[in-house]
DNA sequence: TTAAACTAGTTTGTATTATAAACCAAAAGA
DNA sequence: TCTTTTGGTTTATAATACAAACTAGTTTAA
């Protein structure tokens, strides 16, 4: 039975915001901060939520660059964990849904 | 860019329970509370919420009866509405998913 | 026959969370 | 010099998921 499985999916990543994020890092492999702002369409305080949570999880690292000594430059990337947990996700979601497509043949 | 559509998923449905709830659905057509339970794993308490929720957006309407004018009998299907919505739902993912792949070749 | 336990849920409370508003330090512009 | 802009972070709020507690009735057991 797929259902319970599809109720447990990893939530860190299953979040629509959090999903974008890791998804646009899993085709970039590493972007700044105002690019992924500019790809996601979140605001600012919005994206540096989700990204502390990510980067909690071990899914991302960022990196705090000062330009000139001055000027903050934040730089992400995803950590071969965070690029596992992905494809991960996208692999059960769809194994999940082939399952449920056999269960409705009964 | 798909990234900003992705976070912007309709949250209503991608909610893990509620997906679960209206796969479940979106296969039986109908189902009784505690068979619903069953599948999905759910608590009581929980699926009770949930169901209010997707019952509010017209996705399912709950109907309740009394089994000898006794005991309460639950049963939910799923509407026009709900089955077009969780269609709806996994043909967008599916299209982000794929002008993703698209854009990561560039 | 009356208390205990079960059934089929609902309601209430809590803890987490997503989100935006307010904030900050530095730099650039007027 | 004062204001605005840049590149973010922190704080506050509003929504939400979730489970614990509850309800109303039924069956079982003593």
């Amino acid at each position: 039975m797929p259902f319970k499985e599809m109720a447990r999916l990893n939530k860190l990543i299953h979040e629509p915001a959090r999903l974008a994020i890791m998804s646009a890092l899993a085709a970039c492999t590493m972007a700044e901060f105002l690019f992924l702002q500019e790809l996601t369409g979140l605001t600012k305080g919005n994206l540096s939520c989700h990204l502390s949570k990510l980067e909690k999880a071990g899914y991302i690292a960022i990196d705090k660059k000062f330009v000139r000594k001055k000027i903050p430059h934040t730089t992400i990337r995803i950590t071969p964990e965070g690029k596992m947990a992905i494809e991960q996700y996208w692999k059960q979601l769809d194994h999940i849904r082939e399952v449920t497509k056999q269960w409705e043949k009964n």
